[in-house]
DNA sequence: GAACTGACTCAGC
DNA sequence: GGCTGAGCCAGTT
């Protein structure tokens, strides 16, 4: 049940998205050269709910909120990112691009 | 202990 | 250009 060590390495990329930007587990996944891909990160997602993980800004590639239903409410993910200043319309995020936040391109 | 599933993504058709 | 299949790891059945 102990999470691996590129778990914690997920939880902190993701503590470093600065607030009002998104990342994708693709990128996460590709950050951390995940050879298991983009499914583990949605797998470490599931473990850190609980911590202090903002996991609402990580969404899919397309920008759709497919871990929403697991916030417990459906419209909770989508009210952190608004209280963020993300546009959230139909689970989906609005100008998606200009809130991608490439932990690749920007964090290097 | 084998098979299925899952907060995904890419390649092929 | 939209749909289908395959692949990755871990946890559950």
């Amino acid at each position: 049940m102990e999470q691996r060590d590129y778990f914690e390495d997920v939880y902190d990329v993701v503590r470093l998205i600065p607030p009002g930007r998104v990342t994708t587990y693709g990128a996460i996944a590709r950050y951390l050269s995940l050879r298991a891909g983009a499914r583990m990160v949605g797998w470490a997602m599931n473990a850190a709910h609980g911590r202090d993980v903002p996991a609402h800004r990580v969404v899919n590639r397309i920008g759709v909120l497919s871990g929403k239903h697991f916030f417990g409410s459906p419209t909770a993910m989508q009210d952190l990112l608004a209280a963020e200043g993300v546009r959230v319309t139909d689970d989906r995020i609005e100008q998606f691009d200009k809130v991608l936040w490439d932990p690749t391109t920007e964090l290097q």
